[in-house]
DNA sequence: ACTGTATATTTCCACTGTAAATATAAGTGC
DNA sequence: GCACTTATATTTACAGTGGAAATATACAGT
């Protein structure tokens, strides 16, 4: 895959993350093995070792990776949108949209089992799709009950419904487009047509 | 582990989920391996081979038990509640209660990397969990908008926010009890107080 | 008792991630 | 330009994995 002449790579990190990505487009989850990245940027399978520690890390950068174009993909839906219901169903499609289109990427940047969730670059990058979803649930007007830190309530329901309504389709419980459809749920709807309209304040 | 003295197991096919099960409990997904299975029931590691093909096949059988104890937890929640919104929180408290409980055991469930969606076994189990919350989000006001097929969006919507708030308690994303908190989050609320309160409909 | 089938074992293989020792290149101080 | 240190990459070896194939054992039906 790579020619490189000399010993050393230049830039091993960032192939080895690109060339993750696009194993994991082609083969998903479990062809994305040490060797496998390796062999794919022409080097040993001992070499990430050096750049990661073990491949855990690997995962870890790869899933940080990911975040940030999960989070890009949803502000360029959101700035080019235009009135508050607009942005926030932008934002939805775009999270979606973004686990549909790269379902084992979204399922390696959720998984604990493969990611170290205490590196700090991948919870700051976490953190960005986190804003984007914040941002849009400002005002939220869904709390009859007027409890204490609303807004964060708010924060999390927004995000544990497009969370899970995401999760569900890629383990093709939610029908479609899944690896097989729970035929008691039937045709998936879009995730803006089972986002409650709650309006906002003021 | 196990002291059998005859060639044959007897109930093989029981003991192995069983055993996966208590793996589970203790080491978690990773430790899940047809060897340490059949090391724990005392069988070479060929022997699941007979029952289930692979171990594929035996990580279907074992989510396929795990979604019998999901719905049992659920039902036996929502049975002993009165009122239509006491047994909506019971069913919702049902299903992040295990997830929080039996967080790898969970994973297992909802992972099509470990399990085949397509075996009719694990469909109908699924479809039990599934039916609890349907039952509870009958005649569920939400709706404003009076779509077509309104009752499947609400299961869709309530299943999707029940189920994405379990995986984010479990990565660690809604803070608190996970592996590592998102800060941003802060604190997790309960279940029960980010679910918008819609009343419902007649 | 004989035969066929189900169940379990043994052996082997390709593959995995990691550790340790080694090789090569690049940077740093003089 | 030279010596020394650090960074990067390779080689080798090892314990672990799941699966395939051949073999052994027990059971069921006649």
């Amino acid at each position: 895959m790579s020619d490189r002449t000399s010993y050393h790579h230049g830039d091993l990190k960032n192939a080895l993350i690109d060339a993750g990505i696009q194993i994991l487009e082609t083969e998903g989850l479990p062809g994305l093995s040490l060797r496998a990245i390796a062999a794919a940027v022409g080097v040993s399978h001992t070499a990430p070792k050096n750049h990661f520690g073990s491949l855990r890390g690997l995962h870890t950068a790869i899933a940080t990776t990911g975040f940030g174009r999960h989070a890009a993909l949803m502000r360029q839906g959101v700035d080019a949108a235009s009135g508050k219901k607009a942005r926030q169903h932008a934002a939805m499609h775009g999270y979606v949209g973004f686990a549909l289109t790269n379902p084992h990427l979204f399922e390696l940047m959720f998984s604990p089992l493969y990611c170290d969730f205490s590196d700090p670059a991948l919870q700051q990058a976490a953190q960005q799709s986190y804003a984007v979803l914040a941002g849009i649930s400002s005002g939220l007007d869904w709390d009859k009950a007027h409890l204490p830190e609303a807004q964060k309530r708010a924060e999390m329901m927004l995000w544990s419904l497009v969370h899970g309504y995401a999760k569900l389709r890629l383990s093709g419980q939610l029908g479609g487009d899944g690896p097989v459809g729970n035929s008691a749920a039937g045709q998936p709807f879009d995730i803006a047509d089972i986002m409650p309209d709650f309006g906002y304040q003021i």
